[in-house]
DNA sequence: GCCATTAATGCAAGCGGTTGCACAGCTGTC
DNA sequence: GACAGCTGTGCAACCGCTTGCATTAATGGC
C-alpha cells in the first residue's frame, strides 16, 4: 500500500541501502545517483517511515508534552509555542492532559517514553523523587519546577509575587489573603513563600487560603473565606482563580477594587477582557514553551545539560487593584482604578 | 538500555514469541506460563515498544489532531476532550497547529500519515479536493466540514446562525452585519448562507464584512466598517471576533447593546466573563472532539464509515443584544439587557 | 491401545528502515 | 604496470516485535 524504500530502490535501479543513504547520508552517494533516486522518490511520493528509522537509530523525532489541563488558558500559548518550535526542528508533539492528577502524569510519561526523544513536563504535580526516577528512563525537561540535576525552565513567580504584594501594601493594604494553587504545585509554594516573606517585611498580615483547584470555580468558592478573613487585598495563584474570586466577591455584594483588591498571575488573554480588567503578574508562557523544546533538543548533544533557565515575570497593573484602608505610598499612583470600572 | 521482549523471555525461560503472545494473544498461552511471564515483565518494567509493533501490525495507536490555532480558545476544549477520549482507548494524540495555513495543513497530514492510525482535521482551511486526496493516504475524520464520502462531525452552525438572526430581527433590528471568518472556512460559508436566507425572510438588510482573521484583532479592526454600514446588530463568525468588535465599537463611542447588538458564535469560556456578557451560539466542542475520535477508531472496523454526525447548537442570550430601532416581536423579552450592563 | 485432535510453544521470516563491512572500479604515484 | 587509496555501491545483520507454520505433548474417542 504505502510506498517504501524498496519501491524507490526498484524504480531507481539501486539497492535499498543507496536509497537510505540518499536521505540520511547524502554525501556518501554519487550526485547523479542521488538526484535520480530523489526524482523517483518524489514521483512515487516516498516518505521515510520514522518509526522504522527510530527502531535502529533510537531517535523518534517526537516529543511528549504533558500538561495538567489543556483547557486552562495558561497552557495553550505554551503548547502552541512548543509545537511550533518543535516543528521547526522537524519534530512532532504528543500532547497529554493529566487533569491535575499526579498518578496519571507518571503513567503517561511511561507510556510515551519509548516513542519520544524526550518529555516536557509542564507544571508537574508529582514528587521530585518520582521525576528524578523518570528522568532516568527518558530525557526530561521540567517547566515550573526546580530539581537539582534536571534541566528546567522556570518562571520567576517568586519575584512576581513579591512585586504584587509590594504593589498592594504600597496601596495601603494591611491585611492580605493568598489563594493557594493545587497540591503538588511548585509554583504555588514559591508564591506562598515569597508572598509571606514580602508581607512580613511590609508589616502586613497574610492569610493563606488553600490549596484550591486552579480554576474559576476554585476562586469562586473561596470568596466567602476571603471576606470572612477580613482581607482587603488578594493575590491568587492564577488569573482564572482571580476572576472566579471577583465573581464570587461581587455576588456577595463586595466591590472590586473599592472593597477588595485582586491580583492574578499569568496574564492570560482573558485578563484584559474581564471587567474590571485584572491586575496580574505576566508570565512568559510562549517563551517557556520554546525554551523547553530547545533544551530538550540540545539535551541530546551533551548528555548532562542540567541548566536551569529563568524567565522574568512582570506586574501588569490594571483595574482590579485600588487603595486600601491604610496609608498608601505616595510613589504609587492612587488612581489605578479604571474610569470604566464596574458600577458600584 | 531499555528492556525488550528478549529480556523478559530470557528471564522467564521462554521464547520471545511466547512473551509476545502473552501480551497480544493471551488465550494462546498457558495460564501458568502467562502469569510467570507477566511477573517477570512487571519486575523488569517491560513495556512493549509500540513503534516496533506498529511496523508489523500497521496499527500505531496514535492519532493526529490538526487545528488552525491552539491559542484560539475554541480549540482547547475540543483538544482536551479528544485527548481524553483517545487515551480511554489507549491511543496517544499528536497535536499540530497550522496557523490558519492551508498549505501547512497538507504538509502536516502527510508528515504524520505514517505514524498515526488516522487524522482529525478540525475546521480545515484546505480545499475539499485536497482533503479527498489525503483521505486516500490516511484515514481522515473532518470536523466542521461536510464532504461526501468522508466521515465528519459537524456542528449545526446554520441553525445557530438562523436562530441568532431571528433573535436580532425579533428585537427590531432591520439592518444587520455579518462578520465573516477566514477564507476557506466551511463554517463561515454555512453561517453566511443561513444568515442571508434568514435575514431575507425577515425582510432585514444584511451587510457582509469579510473574510476576516478569526481573532479579537480581526473583530476590532472592522468596528468602523460596521458603524459605517449603519448596522444596528452584528453576527460575528466567532466569539473572539465579537469581543474584539465590542472593544472597537466602544472605543469608537458606540454603546453595546444600546447602539449596536452583537452576537458571537462558540460560547467560549470568555463569553460569560466579558462585560457586557456576550450573547452567543453555543457549539458543542467537547462533544465534537469525542465524537471525532470515536468515528476514527470505529473507522478501522468497517472500512466505509462515511457517516456524518450532526451536533446541535444553541443560542445563549446574555447582555450584548438589545432592542433595535424597528418594532420588536412581543414574543421576545424586551429587557434582555442585563442590569449591570456597561455604563453609558 | 491406536490415531486424530487440540493445546502450548518454538522457529524463522519479515515489517521498513540503517549501517559496518566487503568489494569493484577508478585515480594517481613511482 | 603494479599498487595504495579513494569513491560508490551492494550485502546482510539487526532494531523490537508479530505471526504463519512446524513441532511436540497431552487428550479423547472408539
Amino acid at each position: 500500500m504505502a510506498v517504501t524504500i524498496r519501491d524507490v530502490a526498484r524504480a531507481s535501479g539501486v539497492h535499498i541501502s543507496t536509497v537510505s543513504r540518499t536521505f540520511s547520508a547524502p554525501h556518501l552517494v554519487n550526485p547523479n545517483t542521488r538526484s535520480r533516486v530523489l526524482a523517483h522518490a518524489e514521483e512515487l511520493g516516498y516518505r521515510p517511515n520514522r518509526a522504522a528509522r527510530a527502531l535502529i537509530t533510537g531517535r523518534t523525532y517526537n516529543i511528549g508534552l504533558i500538561v495538567a489541563d489543556i483547557a486552562n488558558p495558561f497552557f495553550p500559548p505554551l503548547i502552541k509555542a512548543a509545537e511550533s518550535q518543535a516543528r521547526k526542528h522537524d519534530h512532532h508533539i504528543f500532547v497529554a492532559d493529566t487533569n491535575e492528577d499526579a498518578a496519571l502524569e507518571e503513567e503517561v510519561v511511561r507510556a510515551l517514553a519509548k516513542q519520544v526523544d524526550g518529555v516536557l513536563l509542564v507544571s508537574p504535580r508529582m514528587s521530585n523523587t518520582l521525576i528524578e526516577q523518570l528522568s532516568r528512563e527518558v530525557p526530561l525537561v521540567v517547566v515550573n519546577r526546580q530539581i537539582a540535576g534536571i534541566p528546567a525552565v522556570v518562571m520567576d513567580v517568586a519575584r512576581g509575587a513579591r512585586t504584587a504584594v509590594e504593589h498592594l501594601t504600597a496601596l495601603g493594604h494591611r491585611h492580605l489573603a493568598l489563594l493557594g494553587g493545587p497540591r503538588g504545585s511548585w509554583t504555588s509554594r514559591e508564591i506562598r513563600r515569597s508572598a509571606a516573606a514580602t508581607a512580613r517585611t511590609a508589616g502586613a498580615e497574610l492569610t493563606i487560603i488553600g490549596p484550591n483547584a486552579p480554576t474559576e470555580f476554585g476562586g469562586l468558592t473561596v470568596a466567602q473565606d476571603v471576606l470572612r478573613a477580613g482581607a482587603t487585598a488578594v493575590l491568587a495563584y492564577n488569573d482564572l482563580m482571580a476572576i472566579g474570586l471577583i465573581e464570587g466577591l461581587m455576588a456577595a455584594g463586595a466591590r472590586v477594587p473599592a472593597d477588595v483588591s485582586v491580583v492574578g498571575i499569568d496574564d492570560i488573554m482573558l485578563s484584559r477582557l474581564t471587567r474590571p480588567k485584572l491586575t496580574t503578574v505576566a508570565t512568559p508562557t510562549a517563551a517557556a514553551g520554546r525554551a523547553a523544546v530547545d533544551m530538550l533538543l540540545a539535551h541530546g548533544d551533551d548528555r548532562r545539560t542540567t541548566a536551569h533557565i529563568h524567565l522574568q515575570t512582570e506586574l501588569v497593573i490594571r483595574d482590579s487593584t485600588g487603595r486600601g484602608p491604610g496609608p498608601h505610598s505616595p510613589a504609587d499612583p492612587g488612581d489605578v482604578n479604571a474610569p470604566e470600572g464596574v458600577a458600584s
